[in-house]
DNA sequence: CGCCAGGTGGGAT
DNA sequence: ATCCCACATGGC
């Protein structure tokens, strides 16, 4: 299973490339880069990356772009920038992401914890439990900001695992985040670098090939996916009717 | 037009 | 515990 689980991931990595998360904005441009690299974060990077997990939820990335450069360029894109901003222009700003009324909050309550909480952000010694206890934080987002703003090995469990994972038959497809969790953190060496680059790269290949409606063809891991060879029999065993 | 997107909290059963 | 729902824009 060690191996299994290594081997997808090198698939991955040398069909996509290095996908360089999280995506950090650019100071000057305002467009966000994905060149950006592993070592450690400043803490400002460490919030942007807590504000763009909050926005993310349940949304597409893009839209999250928009309502991040939105607040970049009102200036508004610190803790005490946002936590001073009256609801209805924070919510104006992100309105691109969607959900903006809870989002407003959401970054209030991220904002108020940022800075209770600054000396273990910046010391990397925030602990997931505490993370926990914000309001709008789930364990998605708290693994987020542990992962990629923190450096810190914990696998992130999303719908795109989920889905790629049961399909290729690792799992079943109701198993929750704990479980799904485990699985990864088990099976794979701990080492945030791989947990970083591996999450990344089941997004892109969840959004190329394993979508809700997956497109098999051309899926480098159809070999290794029961999910395609159950299709595929019932393909042949249609053509055959027809002949 | 309908479906989907890098979830979470809250309430009912 | 587990299911169900509200939350909402933009891209295809």
């Amino acid at each position: 299973m060690k191996k299994k689980l290594m081997l997808i991931y090198k698939k991955l990595l040398n069909n996509y490339g290095e996908q360089g998360w999280w995506p950090i904005i650019n100071n000057y441009t305002c467009e966000y880069n994905k060149s950006f690299k592993h070592d450690k974060k400043t803490t400002k990077q460490k919030f942007e990356i807590c504000i763009g997990a909050i926005l993310t939820q349940n949304t597409a990335w893009k839209n999250v772009e928009k309502s991040l450069i939105n607040l970049k360029s009102a200036n508004i894109f610190s803790p005490n920038k946002i936590l001073s901003t009256p609801d209805s222009k924070l919510t104006s700003l992100i309105r691109p992401a969607g959900y903006y009324n809870v989002k407003t909050r959401k970054l209030k309550e991220i904002s108020k914890f940022f800075l209770e909480h600054k000396d273990d952000f910046e010391n990397e010694s925030l602990s997931r439990e505490e993370l926990l206890k914000v309001w709008g934080v789930g364990k998605e987002s708290a693994d987020y900001i542990m992962l990629y703003a923190l450096n810190k090995p914990f696998f992130i469990v999303d719908a795109y695992t989920i889905r790629i994972f049961s399909r290729m038959g690792f799992f079943d497809e109701k198993r929750k985040y704990d479980f799904v969790q485990d699985f990864f953190q088990k099976n794979l060496p701990k080492d945030y670098k791989i947990y970083n680059e591996y999450h990344a790269l089941i997004v892109e290949h969840a959004k190329r090939h394993c979508r809700k409606k997956p497109l098999c063809n051309g899926c480098i891991l159809r070999k290794d996916c029961r999910y395609y060879f159950k299709n595929d029999k019932e393909l042949k065993r249609k053509k055959l009717k027809k002949i």
